[in-house]
DNA sequence: ATAATTAGTGAGCACATGCTCACTATATAA
DNA sequence: TTATATAGTGAGCATGTGCTCACTAATTAT
């Protein structure tokens, strides 16, 4: 008897073992065959919900985004967090995000993201930016309330946390992931919000 | 007329091109075909200096190593530098290398490195850790020195000045490169340095 | 000049991969 | 129960890609 399930239900279970998939073999091994096989399906089959392949690498980008959304909103309605607090909520929410979907920083230099499709740059472009948006906005905080010194240009220091993100996402994956990146975040950060508080 | 050259000549050839078409297209989406056509050989031509293409990918790593190993050496024979000036040294070499071949950092997250050459990461990891080690010694010197604060664990302080750089080349990439990646390095660089020193 | 070496070619094989299409089976509505 | 919509299948096509092999032509040594 064929399993047959409701196209949202299949188009959510196909997000899910691309990001999986994605995470295992990397990106640009995730054929259509391997992903139908893996939501038990047949490759044609998965053509019905995603006209081509580059849609579901949209999907995919669309559901990170969601995820990453769904944690700042979270942070945000903490009104009584100080803005060092706050700060290293966004920083810890966004490593653990990349703990939970290990794919996503190999998904940010995959051919599919970078060469061939625009559309998904543009999506996870956005995301980096809204992020940097958010941590600035912690930064001229903590200078208001005069925890961080008044000197620093908020831009910059939100780029430098920034990195402290990104590079240890790149080590991590290097490192075949051997380390827990959310806890070396914590230590990291610990160490960088040194250098940034008022003497 | 055929344009014949030496085995060496052309294997230098295929590994120059290999970085420059990586760049431009992806490292993943450099066939052995466009590769021989940008070098002005046939396919199979290739095949007689690399049996494998794997073999490419290892030349070229084994070239990436030896700028790197180049520039190193020579900002370790400037015996006179302050610690602080051989690691802004070590990270503006870094950060150039990256500008030179901007493959790099795509190289790094490509199929081939990450899942299907073992050898290749090795590589690649090794590099890494020599970095890191070389930054770590320039952060003990600083602190026996009296620049660095001393109660600062030089393995974190060189782990977060390897995240400045990587998490910039991310940032550069994601951002299709529409900065210049050295001068930026250089900006945050003396901010995160501001944050290491002896108040 | 001749022989030996080796860089390079043309033809082609085997396999992987995205996608189509005619058709089937299951769920939902009438 | 019948009709309609739609999730899913089997067969197959077009193209791309790594690699082989028998053969050719340029370089080097004798």
């Amino acid at each position: 008897m064929r399993i047959r399930k409701s196209a949202d239900e299949r188009k959510a279970e196909v997000v899910t073992a691309a990001l999986k998939l994605a995470d295992q073999i990397g990106p640009d091994r995730v054929t259509t065959d391997t992903l139908a096989g893996a939501v038990g399906l047949t490759q044609p089959g998965l053509f019905r919900h995603f006209p081509k392949k580059q849609d579901i690498w949209e999907s995919v980008a669309g559901h990170i985004g969601q995820q990453m959304q769904k944690r700042w909103a979270a942070i945000e309605r903490r009104r009584d967090d100080a803005p060092e607090e706050t700060l290293r909520r966004l920083i810890a929410g966004q490593l653990r995000l990349i703990q939970t979907f290990p794919a996503i920083p190999s998904l940010l230099f995959s051919r599919e993201l970078m060469v061939e499709n625009v559309r998904l740059r543009k999506i996870f472009g956005k995301l980096l930016e809204q992020f940097h948006q958010r941590m600035k906005q912690c930064v001229i905080d903590a200078q208001q309330t005069g925890h961080f010194r008044a000197d620093l240009v908020p831009d910059d220091v939100a780029y430098l946390l920034i990195a402290l993100v990104q590079g240890l996402a790149v080590r991590w994956s290097v490192n075949e992931r051997r380390f827990n990146i959310v806890k070396e975040g914590e230590r990291l950060l610990a160490l960088q919000l040194q250098g940034l508080r008022q003497p």
